[in-house]
DNA sequence: GATGAATGAGGTTTCATTCAT
DNA sequence: TATGAATGAAACCTCATTCAT
């Protein structure tokens, strides 16, 4: 990938991320990427090819910081915890991914529904492996629908954070809201 | 309100929860209405306001479902569990309060966020009011941090209706993924 | 048919009869229309759709001119004659009506052939009726081929009306131009 | 001409033949050549300059074509006939040509419409010959005005080669078309 | 109140042309 | 010679909004 196409996905990522694809004009783009608008449709099909294409670029960044975190020695609640304070930065500045694992993308562009959903089975991966980490070491409940309750955790997760971010909360109260949201996940899950 | 404006909020609060704000054009609106495109300006100043208005129309309707279900005398786990039951009816053909309650609408319609924030304000209240009596009655944990709780508890469910509905989930996968939810939930705020 | 709709239509035939197709912008055709851009598109669905229209309007209005010179009390050469001198002030100033009949269009419209087929059978019907005529009288050849025959005199005509206008030749050129044509053809089809 | 222009020219050719010249993008005669799109700029102006250098080029080809055919001592009706054949043949994959002849190009093209001229008058050239050798034979009128019927055969023949194109007729149809082309053009010119 | 024709800014996409390598 | 990434003007089309009836 050349500097250039590099340039205009991570633009196109960030306006999309900032406003939502119909809000973000081709203009936008380019103007971001710091390249005409032509230069743009050298790296995509048209505009919803750029923003399936931003987003899986997002995905992998993402999946790829969190399966270094994935250590079998350390306590799986820890490393939830330390997920949860990770996912909260990067949504800070990569809302997509939030989007697209929370499900905002589908109703948006049901064109490419399909590839969504198999970058969202890639999404869940790593909190599927905690939580299996987690039962072998007997800090989580034996009997977790493990696939289904690794999709839930990850929803309250980001629709948190996002939720933090849309809605301008003070800091004080996305603490709360933090605090409540892990109170709530990790007494579901524990063993008893 | 005279029939004609009810027939006006309705059609919008339908088409935009079906397809979105953008993708809702106010043709589509007058269409659904059945009336003539000019009619529809004479109920609001402009798109974003016909908008606003019509997620405050349904999130009026919804509280008022809601508040009929809090009855001293119940369990209260057992009435929030039929809370949630009526929830994911209820986004079934009511997205839109769904999707004012989980914040995706503040990045949409930045414009309008004051008049969002005091909506979801209301939109928690009785999910408050189930867990103080949940803690009174003593089946929930005395600790709980309730507001935050609340909205923590209001979001997860509402994000896994909206994500059943817009990732069109086979119903075997929904009832796998409510029962997560459902399990996370109680399990967390139940007294030890 | 409204005012603005004829105007629209008019104003369409008239730009992509003098420049063509591609070369002819909605801009140019709302300019020469005096509406905005928007006004055309409420009576088209789209620029190829403008284009047929325009076809069709144009060959109704040039089939109708035509039908009123059969006259049965007449000699079929004369009629003939009579036509082709027509035919000429028509193309004049209605080029889009020689194309179609000549095959131009088709390659240009791959998307309207079927349409174009239809209208040019249309377009080569009197000439037919003029042959079947000429053949009763006893002045044209009673073994002609008459729909293939009444087609190529059509297109001799056309194109030769097209080509005195396309390259611009002196009228002295076009008068040797047609009377060359006819004295083929009307030796070519007269009973010997 | 080195390898390289020669294919660019070819391939502009065909291409333009094909789907016309607004239809054909520099990258499309760039991918059809083998080469870069800078390098079709190394052998022309830019687009209107390489259409019109291909017309030239095929113009150039068929001319030589038809001057082989004519020999003094074959009866010139029946050379006539046989140009007849090559042409159809030739236009099969040699639009253009045709193109030019009839006409077709001026109106696109306004600005080589003199070199297209020139152009024309070398092409109607062999047809000319041919009807003063029929002359000389006796067997075609004497008193024909043989430059305009000249152009008169040649779009005669060229736009039925065209139109069995173009509008995809069935072989039986053009059969019927061409028999009656000719039976006009022979019984036109034939002396009495 | 109700209508719907008209508007035009704004968005997406194409493609002839250039130029540094 | 040859390349192909980059450009940006220009084209098509949509739709929120207005206003005369």
């Amino acid at each position: 990938m050349g500097t250039t196409q590099i340039a205009v996905l991570d633009a196109a990522a960030r306006c999309f991320g900032r406003v939502g694809f119909k809000k973000t004009s081709m203009d936008d783009v380019a103007a971001a990427a710091g390249v005409a608008k032509g230069t743009v449709y050298l790296y995509c099909e048209n505009k919803q090819d750029l923003f399936a294409q931003a987003v899986e670029n997002e995905l992998h960044a993402w999946v790829d910081s969190m399966s270094t975190l994935i250590d079998p020695k350390r306590p799986a609640d820890e490393i939830l915890t330390e997920m949860a304070r990770r996912d909260v930065a990067f949504v800070e500045d990569r809302p997509l991914v939030a989007d697209l694992l929370v499900g905002a993308l589908d109703g948006l562009l049901p064109g490419s529904r399909h590839r969504f959903v198999e970058l969202r089975r890639k999404g869940v991966g790593h909190v599927v492996a905690v939580l299996e980490l987690g039962i072998r070491q007997g800090v989580f409940a034996a009997d977790l629908d493990v696939p289904a309750t690794a999709r839930v955790l990850q929803e309250m997760q980001l629709v948190g954070a996002l939720l933090a971010r849309r809605t301008q909360l003070s800091t004080a109260q996305v603490r709360r809201h933090q605090r409540a949201t892990w109170q709530l996940a990790l007494n579901g899950i524990r063993g008893r």
